[in-house]
DNA sequence: CGAACTTTAGACCGAACGTTCTACCCGCTA
DNA sequence: TAGCGGGTAGAACGTTCGGTCTAAAGTTCG
């Protein structure tokens, strides 16, 4: 339905089955074994597609993996609104975003950031996936910044950056460590610092 | 010399022109394009070594990767091992490792931590690169909180953690955004991590 | 019905992968 | 002088890689 002739976005079978199992698929194996190292044949093998399918929805695997990188930033988008949308301050929020990360950590299969593993994979700068990994960095600090302007607007942008050094360090650890640990050391610094730069609020109204 | 067939430690021919070659080159390789992205034979070819010769000293790619590690280990090693001997205060030692890690972070050509690359290509927990990067972690803690034990004794391993969570964030950081901000955001945060947890000695004796 | 589209099944491509092999050369020391 | 180890040179192994192609079956809908 909705798939009229006269419809203006006509022409682009966004969903089809076949498609969907492909991304899901290709976003559980690359997560959980890198990209390099999985090949088409397992990623058609396990979503039950065969190659043509496969080259029918995406022109070359590295377009899969841009897809499978956009498909993660749309679910840290998702998580990260819903948890600004759920408190009325920003401080609140930004914890709640931490808690987010926290239980990402803790989470079984927990394997780090998909962006920063993508990174290390894709280290050419003029690469779609690299500057995909770009761009979602730069959103979840501008993201940050935002909210830590609303708590204190005095170098909210450092505040942010910390933030997101905190987050880089704990989903790097939180899969070579001790994820409770790691999760304890990480909540303690993001309290640290959204406490101090609170204070930084009252100092300078 | 010294290689006497009485020489107790004999029949290691550790040092050989080809094998040095073969190392060097491959850890160029290996930290600038990541390790399953290269192939033996350019490995071989940049080294200007015969594919034999490579067989000869190394079992297997696996085997050349996991040296590969041990190498920047010792690099690691040596610079922080270093960077404590200049100093005469715990503290002090702990400023001087940040600032060496500052250092690398904004020398050019700079792709990251070499282990956390590793780990995001190797998450087989049980494979001996991923145990490799496990050991230097451990034992970059393990120093980390000898320091910080020195400064006070309460809570160190909080606060190593904590130093290393901020290094993790940095290095991560350090090859997809501005260099110079991520290394000031990381000193600002080691700075304030030694500072705090200095005063905590002073309060407790 | 018949046209258009999606998917299946599987053969096929050239290239690159990690690895093994034989054959020969060279410099050392026993 | 003979032997041995490290080196070169290069062919070859079987497998997997990403990607293309053809032919046939199933679905949807005008």
């Amino acid at each position: 339905m909705t798939r009229g002739t006269t419809d203006t976005r006509a022409s682009e079978p966004r969903t089809s089955e076949a498609r969907q199992r492909l991304l899901s698929t290709a976003t559980q194996i690359f997560y959980a074994d890198g990209i390099h190292a999985v090949g088409v044949d397992r990623i058609i093998a396990e979503a039950k597609v065969t190659r043509a399918t496969f080259y029918r929805h995406f022109p070359s695997k590295d377009d899969l993996v841009v897809t499978y990188l956009q498909e993660v930033h749309q679910m840290d988008r998702g998580a990260i609104t819903a948890a600004i949308a759920a408190h009325s301050t920003a401080a609140d929020s930004l914890l709640a975003i931490a808690d987010t990360i926290a239980a990402g950590i803790k989470r079984p299969g927990f394997r780090g950031c998909a962006f920063l593993n993508a990174a290390a994979e894709f280290p050419d700068v003029n690469h779609p996936v690299h500057q995909q990994i770009i761009a979602h960095r730069q959103w979840f600090l501008d993201t940050l910044t935002t909210l830590m302007a609303q708590v204190a607007e005095d170098s909210s942008d450092a505040a942010a950056r910390h933030f997101v050094m905190l987050r880089d360090g704990a989903m790097a650890a939180g899969c070579l460590f001790d994820p409770d640990l790691v999760v304890d050391t990480f909540m303690r610094g993001i309290e640290g610092l959204v406490r101090i730069h609170g204070q930084r609020e009252q100092a300078t109204q």
